[in-house]
DNA sequence: CAAACTCGAGAGCAGTGCTCTCTGTTGAGA
DNA sequence: TCTCAACAGAGAGCACTGCTCTCGAGTTTG
């Protein structure tokens, strides 16, 4: 627990702000360099061979370390599986803020940060499976992934916000939502912005789309279906926004 | 291969209508229960353990035999595999078979339909985890398994069929999908039905979401975030319905 | 300088999938 | 009816896994 949680904020360093405590002596900027060995040695074969052929003995003999000196940097394969997770959330939210220009239309916006997510999923796909495939059994998400999970989805809220602000947010007819199935906490999503039960339930499944959609191209559901993949998804991201209210076209 | 397939005929025996060779002399009857058996051990294994927990070991230690004797019957733990995924495929197509009354109103199959799907799932978790969780690394889905695949979304299309013979399928102005994305064969799903290739598209949206959404609650992310899954998801279902063309309300 | 801490290596345990060989049994053709 | 091939089970064994423990060597700190 305590080196999973350190190992996830080296993960974070260029985005915790929390108290950092620089390496100091030799050995601890030795122990700083080999964790993240280590961890681009695993994300190497995660990207190589998928989850379950990641193995920590093999990330040893690829370092030319005895496996039982891998467990002084990481406690359990589970604690490792949590390093690449928070670092797969972080990269695929980082992609998504990237992509997204603030001073561009809302569609705009939309669509740019929906192909971030395609286009990061599409080149890690590994990694997709990680966060958003199947749990791993009996592996439970340490607090610090609910955080960095947040990032690619709050980067949607944060475009409809801005739609909302502008009053170019109008969501189409259709059964509404009854607020009582969302719990009060969701509707404030971010610090300043304020949505209805229905704009945060359809912010929902914009974001389970997103996710949802990208999915099936990836794990083979849309094969024989779609004919051109980035045609077809780039209509999903339409639909899913005017869904939303955003307005295309 | 030889023994995957037969397995999954096994299986689907309830199903199956092509040459049924039934187990004549005492040792093929007896090898049928014994597959029988050890499938059922590991549906077992599975629900209470997961997917990564199940081993063919500890299957055979179930049974009380040789681990070796297992491959007899299964000739690799993807084999056995296999036969699970069939199994579950099966298992939530014909729920949803089930649940739809075509006597009924369209919309009431669908949300009938949805519901099923749902109940399936969320009393055979680690089974929907196999079917639309990460494809295990490695394991290529025998054709079998695609076949028993589409049961489920071929109920949905049925009810969308139906209504659209009734001229009662009539999808809302939105983005429309630009048919070169969809591949022409999809456009026939049913035998003497065809959809147009907006149709198809919101088809194959409805059917991504359906698993998506359940997907969603299974593993947790919607934790936090609906106040009231069933409510949520019936309003998904609707939601859904009604941007494929269905009248509700 | 000595004590405490840290790190790497190696052996070892219990588990896995899978293969091979060795028996006994069953079933079908001569 | 007898024979022989196919089949079924058991056990040993291989190579691999995650993980623990101990035992020295090196580093940091009081």
């Amino acid at each position: 627990m305590h080196i999973a949680v350190d190992n996830a904020r080296a993960v974070l360093s260029f985005r915790y702000t929390g108290p950092m405590n620089a390496p100091k002596t030799a050995r601890e900027r030795a122990r700083a360099e080999l964790t993240a060995e280590i961890l681009a040695a695993a994300r190497r074969q995660l990207r190589e061979s998928g989850t379950a052929q990641l193995s920590l003995r093999s990330v040893a003999r690829e370092l030319g370390m005895a496996s039982s000196a891998v467990y002084r940097y990481f406690a359990s394969r589970d604690d490792l599986l949590t390093a690449l997770i928070v670092q797969a959330y972080t990269e695929i939210g980082e992609a998504a803020e990237g992509a997204d220009d603030p001073g561009a239309a809302p569609e705009e916006r939309w669509l740019a940060v929906w192909r971030a997510a395609r286009a990061w999923s599409l080149g890690n796909r590994h990694e997709y499976a990680l966060i958003f495939g199947t749990p791993v059994p009996g592996y439970v998400a340490p607090h610090i992934t609910v955080e960095v999970a947040g990032i690619m989805p709050l980067t949607l809220a944060r475009i409809a916000a801005a739609a909302k602000r502008d009053g170019n947010l109008t969501p189409p007819a259709g059964p509404v939502c009854p607020p009582e199935a969302i719990t009060p906490e969701m509707l404030v999503l971010l610090e300043d912005e304020a949505f209805t039960p229905d704009e945060t339930a359809r912010l929902i499944l914009a974001w389970n789309r997103l996710v949802g959609i990208i999915g099936y191209e990836l794990h083979g559901h849309l094969a024989n279906v779609t004919a051109d993949d980035a045609l077809f998804f780039d209509h999903t991201a339409r639909t899913e926004g005017a869904q939303l209210g955003l307005a295309f076209r």
